[in-house]
DNA sequence: CCTATTTACGTCCACCGTAACAATA
DNA sequence: TATTGTTACGGTGGACGTAAATAGG
């Protein structure tokens, strides 16, 4: 059985004639009356009768109308869920960094959720390598890391370049007792790790938080400084200062395994994120 | 898209490998890949991730689940309803003669009725020419009928053939008044006026009737002679007796169209009313 | 090394189009 | 003659199989 064949039966009996449904179906008669020959021959009955002017439909067509309809209509609906409505369902699943995440991760779920309310939308936090480590294991469609070490399966899109800032109390940016970070993998850490040792300071205690309000408490509570984005410490009020651009600036990039096509509901909420991502830290 | 993708879409997510799905489908492994490959080419997404160990569905692919299963199950209810109940439904027409009729058909439709319930039975009783006319016409899927001139369009079965005699009551035998016969057409009536030309009455008076009960009424009540099968003037108890091989002789046969298969209802029909008819005309 | 998928390539069949034929009004 | 369906036939694209390459555990 063919799903051909049965677009052909349909048309067939809609148009009551043979040419005039080849002629609908863009091809010819022949072919329809070979293809309506071989479903006759498949459910082994005579489907039509063949009249001089035209045919008509017998019992055993009768029987196989509703099934036919059925069938093509459940077609239709494929067509209809995947290529007229890309973006109506689904589920996506997007890994952020933490800082990120404060930057532009709110206002960007809210528009997403307005405009494609069907998408189930799962957010995950991590350290940009554990990120990666999640797009290769596929547990994540797409990702915005600071940059990553090439990696032949991942797609990387580059998204923005800003600098960071050297945050804390002025009594720590002057003599720092702690460098207050994230945990191993995520860029901040990485820049504030070189700030220390180009500033001669390597041997300096370092405080791990897998929260960003938990470095930023500390921060503020005067208990170290840390390398943070200049809107994040702007936005929490904790007093920074600029450090220099040879280690400072970090990427954001968007990856994304390229042996997969990403979802359409993947693809927009990204291109949403990056866009918010643009626009705030212009 | 093609009914065969999916199905190959489904059992690679039912067994979670395309080799197993690809064993179980009876084709290769390339075959799975190249087919699901091509699906996800047509709906634009992927369907699957390919891990070291099989496979894994995507969140498209699930999308497309429950649309595949509802065309399968539409496909596989056409063979259900074709191949494995093929005679459950359906309408079916069969035409036969008046006599034909009192002879078997009661107890035939009784039979057919109780073992195809769902079958719409329609019978329709006229002179066997008219029925000719009526299968060329497709108006009829079969019918019962005397000898017909050879159509290249019928199809034609001898059921059997036997003798006609002529009935009437005494006075008449012996002294026929009348012809009372159905209209043109009619084996018998063709077998009485052959009869009455053998036996130097042609000019004989001739009364038509068009129910088999007008005219055995009339045989009955004096009025004339007619010829049928003895067995139905058995049945209505009216004398008869014995009348020459020569033209007394009535085929019966089962015509019906060649060009058309019959369906299986009408096949079905047609050989318990022949089987009928055999047995009661022993 | 075994399991599993992808890619390359060759074969073959089925679909489709052209064209001639048949039947009917 | 015009309309419609059927049959014959040839080309071609796609489906399928074999086999080698690739990757992960």
């Amino acid at each position: 059985m063919d799903l051909n064949e049965l677009k052909i039966f349909l048309e067939v009996y809609r148009t009551g004639t043979i040419s005039s449904a080849a002629e609908k179906l863009n091809t010819v008669q022949s072919n329809v009356t070979a293809r309506l020959k071989k479903l006759e021959d498949e459910l082994n009955v005579c489907l039509f009768y063949r009249k001089s002017r035209g045919v008509e439909i017998t019992s055993d067509g009768k029987r196989l109308l509703p099934f036919a309809k059925k069938i093509m209509s459940a077609a239709a609906e494929i067509n209809a869920e995947f290529k007229f409505k890309p973006l109506c369902k689904g589920e996506v699943r997007i890994g952020l960094t933490d800082t990120t995440f404060a930057e532009c991760l709110p206002s960007a779920m809210a528009a997403y959720k307005k405009k494609y309310p069907e998408v189930e939308l799962t957010i995950k936090t991590d350290a940009s390598s554990a990120l990666v480590e999640d797009i290769i294991g596929y547990r994540l469609d797409g990702a915005f890391t600071g940059s990553v070490g090439g990696n032949e399966n991942i797609e990387s899109v580059h998204v923005c370049r800003v600098p960071a800032v050297l945050g804390g109390v002025k009594k720590e940016i002057e003599s720092p007792s702690a460098m207050i970070v994230f945990k191993k993998g995520c860029s901040y850490r990485d820049v504030t790790e070189k700030w220390a040792l180009s500033s001669g300071k390597q041997n300096i205690k370092i405080i791990e938080f897998s929260t960003l309000d938990g470095i930023l408490g500390c921060v503020s509570a005067g208990l170290g400084v840390t390398c943070m984005p200049e809107k994040v410490l702007r936005k929490y009020g904790v007093p920074f200062e600029e450090i220099e651009e040879d280690f400072s600036l970090v990427e954001t990039n968007y990856i994304y395994r390229r042996d997969v096509k990403p979802s359409a509901a993947a693809d927009a909420f990204a291109s949403l994120l990056r866009k918010n991502f643009l626009t705030e830290t212009d």
